[in-house]
DNA sequence: CCTGGCACTCTTCATATGCGAGTGCCAGCG
DNA sequence: CGCTGGCACTCGCATATGAAGAGTGCCAGG
């Protein structure tokens, strides 16, 4: 077990080396911090601590820089979640209540977030899984062809057309639609599929095909659209990642590029709280050297969406765990209320 | 006026270059084409294009590379389209037919653009302005409270939540709603406002502040849509953009993530071909050392929207032409098929 | 266990130097 | 008049060399 001084030292190290982005030695630590003990003190704890594997030198003769173990350990037992100043939250409100719709609602929140933490913004919209049917409508467009639009309670609309096998009356249609919102409206995703099992029998043998033929398209639109969409901003901000940048800047745009792997990456976080994934802890190769500090919001207590930053393990950790979750928190309200 | 010859040099400076990414010299001119004169001809003729402003040295002592005004002159006169090769054409096709929904087109439009060009790649939404109703359908969440969905014939849905004035039952929903329909259905959103001003006459006094009211609302999205959305990709092209990186590509990575900016340039080339807008021709600062090349595309015969890529002024001009050119037909056809 | 001192290692920066690419100009030739 | 070969000149780039500085590890003493 390290001893209180050495953690203190670690903790140091990192906060020294966020700010300057270059390697600390041992002088500049006694200097800007006061640990009372003299920089050869800290050389034997700074050997100790890279020995466990916290810290590292770039090079032979050149100071000290923390490891990814070395941020867990920062993240997990030496730092706090920095909460906002009031000031903070106000700009945080004002600046999300001006939203008019969903769309926006995201839009803003990713700009908000790129700006406050001066990193990329990653903001998940908000999951249909755990969301309920607001309203299914259905349109004749032509005497065989009809528009679905599903409507849920997070406010989105999907929309799919379904090409019938035979000619659907108005009555028919009137009827169905009728029977589905009844069945489903209010009801939860996932509870659909065996709402609306024995729909067609109630409807004549002609109809069948066609019933049959626009729910399974429901169905599918619910599952389909589980592969959540998201929208990303501040990417900008990847420039002032480091100084050797091609080399670190693209896998990086490549991997944000791949919605898939951002979603993997956002859903991997089952922490109620804010959960942050240093370096290596990404399983996705061009993270590698990016930590993604993460946290679920959503209207009610539950969780339908996450939102989040990458940003070069180098970050500040505490302010951008505390920007995040405050977003979060005000995004979660924003969505209650409309 | 130029003489032919020194035209054909300024084409083989400009393919060199885009080629090597390196100033070229007059004597690897004369080995890499076939002129049938002397380097020390070439050398005279470089002087001439550069006293014309065509061609520039970036210090003394190196090859020459073309200025904005020389890839200007390679782009109107020396250059073709250069076309897709069958292959390609048969992938664009089998690319893009795979799409589910509007937001799927686009966003393999995106991919492919980027791909193909391997540059950023710029998507404008179909535009509302010149894009038919299909429908609109009026949905009661509430007995003040009225859901209004917008769809139109490129398949895009809109939706606005309506707080009315005073309760409106059932029937006077249907009533407005087969009206509304009745009268916009087919119709162009810039008639729409003419064709229902008189429709609240129709009502009942106690329901005209909700009819007003939805109409109002109906025509605040149509305009606020026309603010259109677009879709970005490829941004990992970027990095292929120069050795002097971070200056380079931040202001470029920014002036991306301005939707207006972007939607500005597209919405600038009112060209019925393809545009093509070189370094400072660029209004945006951030953008005066690439280029834009962007083509309007639609169902009909129309152009509905834009679609082009962001890259460097040394890019591959004949062949980003042909891509977008390329990709922008396939997309209509896509569309007109939906 | 902490401290001051000391020798050692390596990177970084500045300066110097040689090389090569490419130019501009000129005199001569068709 | 235009093209050509030759030649001197300029400059940027890369490599080498050396001095400076930062930082370390270790050790002996308090």
């Amino acid at each position: 077990m390290l001893s209180e001084r050495r953690l203190q030292v670690l903790r140091a190290i990192v906060q020294d080396y966020v700010g300057t982005e270059e390697p600390v030695g041992s002088k500049a630590l006694t200097e800007r911090h006061s640990l009372g003990v003299s920089p050869a003190t800290i050389r034997n704890d700074m050997a100790a601590l890279e020995d466990e594997g916290f810290i590292a030198q770039p090079h032979t003769s050149a100071g000290r820089i923390p490891t990814d173990k070395g941020y867990r350990l920062f993240v997990d037992k030496l730092a706090g979640v920095k909460p906002m100043t009031a000031p903070e939250r106000r700009a945080i409100q004002n600046f999300l209540e001006g939203a008019v719709d969903l769309d926006d609602v995201v839009a803003r929140t990713v700009r908000l977030l790129a700006q406050l933490t001066r990193q990329v913004a990653v903001v998940q919209y908000p999951s249909l899984t755990r969301s309920t049917v607001r309203h299914v409508e259905l349109l004749s467009l032509a005497p065989a062809r009809v528009m679905l639009v599903l409507i849920t309670d997070t406010g989105r609309v999907e929309q799919r057309m379904v090409d019938c096998p035979a000619p659907f009356g108005e009555a028919s249609l009137a009827d169905l639609r009728a029977r589905l919102n009844s069945r489903v409206a209010g009801r939860r995703f996932t509870d659909v599929p065996m709402l609306v099992e024995d729909l067609p029998d109630a409807f004549d043998p002609e109809d069948r095909g066609t019933v049959s033929m626009v729910l399974s398209t429901l169905l599918e639109t619910l599952v389909e659209e589980n592969e959540e969409r998201l929208m990303i901003g501040g990417t900008a901000n990847l420039t002032r990642f480091g100084h050797d940048f091609p080399l670190t800047i693209r896998p990086v745009l490549e991997a944000l590029e791949e919605q898939v792997v951002l979603l993997k990456l956002l859903g991997e976080a089952k922490d109620p709280g804010v959960t942050v994934r240093i370096g290596h802890e990404n399983a996705h190769e061009g993270l590698n050297s990016t930590s993604v500090v993460s946290v679920g919001y959503g209207s009610g207590g539950e969780a339908v969406a996450k939102l989040g930053v990458v940003g070069p393990t180098r970050m500040d950790y505490p302010g951008t765990m505390g920007a995040v979750r405050a977003v979060a928190r005000y995004v979660g309200q924003i969505l209650a209320e409309s």
